[in-house]
RNA sequence: GGGACUGUAGUUCAAUCGGUUAGAGCACCGCCCUGUCACGGCGGAAGUUGCGGGUUCGAGCCCCGUCAGUCCCGCCA
């Protein structure tokens, strides 16, 4: 006698007697007659029990609840009529019960229903507090699954294009820049803490310094951050480095191993190459440096246009060094009323949230004639509307929303706005239902932006990408000078508007690696002292190295039709970055304080 | 640190303007039904309306506080 999986019982099988455990999903019972669907990893099947033909089984059955643990032994046979259950996996045949063991049961109530049958509206608190039974229903199940497989093609690819996967400490130090850390206070080292790594970033550097040429790992990273949907305190990156490859390599090889995820998990064969944006361009056209390609409605910069004008609000944007730049709704006239995109309105409201003082509008009518506030109207001037037509492609109808301010704001409203009306107008399927898979490169970031609250300037990537070498030209003591306002060899992979990794070619030189400390504000004794170990491995002849990581998690989301990470992560923390199952982050003994030389005086943040 | 939303039976939801004994589906328990497949029929049990306080003749509903969860801003090199 075989053991099979429920689901993958097929015709092939009628006539055996076999051996099946799993849960039940669902008991009907009908005139004394007991159908059970059974249920495990592989699928369902439905198992009949008639009192004739298996009196043991039946008494065994007739006890049996959702979710009980089963062993079945029974014989595969077709079944009579038509079965009409599609989610079945086994629909024609069913596996008559000559006996049944009880291998667990259910005490009491479920907290919420897991079988294939139910709709999965279940409040997340409680999932998460029972989580072992959530992972049982499909989705959770499948999502665990699809993560595995995700993780396997990578590998696959990887390795045989020559990687190896290296682990790298967990244990490791503090370092300044960058998010909050975790950390581990040492019992050994009294008075002295570990910190948990935001990344493997400088470990495989010096993997590379190390000679492993390629390297790879599935890793575990911590960032002590708030929260979000896509956000969670540890997080999986498929952390990728190699040698003696430049920029150009680096990305097409990043693209085979998308690609090949793509294929092997969802049959896609995606189109390459990725077309490509810079940082620049990016923000120009799409106000944000992960822009969603989907769809149009492109940022539309009207700054020369409306500069001179007599409406303040635009030209005294321009005035003061901002931006003056609109989208085009196409349709929009009809789609969105006044009401919405006027204060109080949903539209309205998402430039507000991205801090913008308002949005203004105009809406193209029959013949180009245009209808707005007058004070807009009456002072654009005819070639001015006929520029702002043309350069928006404004057709009858079209929608134009206008942000005016500091650039930076312009963009982040505009940004939001322009997400929050693709979905609104159904430009985008709900994420469910997604099958366009948008990929960009977005390439040529700036090495730095300006922390105005800590006024210097700050990496935008780390501080351990290597600058554009035009950029930086050829003479060292220029680098102080020129480096500030230099272009970083880094880029973003993006989908959807999601940012799915990113990397750099990385500083292999030593001198360089300080100049770039020092310019985010680092002195260089402070520089030794925490990346000193760092530039002495660059100057024992560290080769031109780069890579990337990707975020494993948001991958998978994106793979599953996910909106939360929480979903493809198999024990996740709440928003509070707690854990409702074990109920972790918990209290210590005073004894285990001691040892590690923590004071166990706790000081509310309020004192 | 800030803003918004949510919390009612095991569960998913309802409960009109603040007004009788807080209802329904599923799950659960009992009985009936000879092939169901979201089976069906009859009956039953099941509630500190998250918690604490207040307003009121009267609070699931209004107010204050608090706890928990979600979304967002800040933050996330």
């Amino acid at each position: 006698m075989r053991s099979h999986g429920c689901g993958d019982l097929r015709r092939e099988a009628i006539g055996q007697t076999v051996q099946l455990c799993g849960w039940v999903d669902r008991r009907r019972d009908h005139g004394g007659v007991i159908f059970i669907d059974l249920r495990d990893r592989s699928g369902t099947v439905q198992v009949t029990v008639d009192p004739d033909l298996g009196p043991q089984a039946f008494a065994e059955a007739e006890r049996l609840r959702n979710e009980t643990v089963l062993q079945v032994e029974g014989n595969v046979r077709v079944r009579p009529g038509e079965s009409t259950n599609e989610r079945l996996a086994t629909g024609e045949i069913e596996v008559l019960a000559s006996s049944i063991t009880v291998l667990n049961q259910v005490r009491g109530n479920l907290p919420f229903p897991v079988s294939v049958h139910d709709e999965e509206n279940t409040r997340e608190e409680l999932r998460l507090r029972h989580r072992y039974l959530d992972l049982r229903r499909e989705r959770m199940n499948g999502n665990l699954r699809l993560r595995a497989r995700t993780i396997q093609a990578a590998r696959r690819f990887l390795e045989n294009e020559g990687f190896i996967e290296v682990e790298t400490p967990v244990l490791t130090r503090s370092t300044p820049e960058g998010a909050r850390d975790y950390l581990v206070p040492s019992r050994v080292c009294g008075g002295e803490w570990f910190a948990l790594p935001q990344s493997p970033q400088l470990f495989k550097q010096l993997l590379m310094v190390g000679g492993i040429e390629r390297y790879y790992q599935v890793a575990r990273c911590f960032r002590d951050e708030d929260l979000r949907a896509d956000r969670q305190p540890e997080f999986t990156q498929l952390d990728i480095e190699m040698s003696f490859m430049g920029q150009e390599q680096i990305l097409e090889l990043n693209e085979a191993l998308i690609a090949s995820i793509w294929k092997s998990v969802k049959g896609v064969e995606l189109p390459r190459p990725f077309p490509r944006l810079t940082w620049h361009e990016a923000m120009e056209r799409y106000g944000t440096d992960r822009p969603d390609t989907r769809y149009g409605m492109e940022l539309v910069n009207v700054s020369d246009l409306v500069a001179s004008m007599g409406f303040k609000v635009f030209s005294g944007a321009v005035a003061a060094g901002g931006s003056v730049k609109c989208i085009a709704v196409p349709g929009g006239n009809e789609a969105l009323s006044n009401v919405r995109i006027k204060p109080g309105g949903d539209v309205f409201g998402e430039a507000q949230a991205a801090g913008a003082g308002g949005l203004a509008f105009i809406r193209v009518r029959e013949g180009g004639e245009i209808d707005t506030i007058g004070a807009i109207k009456d002072n654009l001037s005819e070639e001015s509307k006929a520029e702002l037509l043309a350069r928006t492609g404004a057709q009858p109808g079209t929608l134009l929303l206008f942000g005016a301010g500091d650039t930076a704001t312009v963009n982040k409203a505009l940004d939001r706005v322009r997400q929050f009306l693709a979905r609104e107008l159904g430009l985008v399927k709900p994420d469910r239902e997604n099958d366009s898979w948008n990929f960009l490169w977005v390439v040529d970031f700036p090495m730095f932006e300006f922390n105005a609250g800590e006024n210097r300037l700050e990496a935008l990537h780390h501080p351990f990408c290597a600058p554009n070498t035009e950029d930086l030209g050829t003479d060292p003591a220029a680098w102080a000078e020129r480096l500030p306002t230099a272009r970083a060899q880094a880029y973003d992979l993006v989908l959807n508007g999601l940012e799915l990794g990113g990397g750099s070619l990385r500083i292999h030189d030593s001198a360089l690696q300080r100049q770039v400390l020092q310019t985010i504000g680092l002195p260089l004794e402070e520089a030794n002292q925490q990346f000193g170990f760092l530039m002495e491995a660059l100057d024992m002849g560290a080769p031109p190295h780069g890579g990337l990581a990707f975020g494993v998690d948001r991958i998978v989301m994106l793979l599953a039709g996910e909106e939360s990470i929480r979903d493809t992560i198999a024990f996740p923390k709440t928003q509070q970055a707690r854990c409702l199952m074990t109920g972790a982050p918990g209290g210590v003994a005073e004894k285990q304080l001691e040892e590690l030389h923590v004071a166990s005086t706790w000081v509310d943040a309020e004192d």
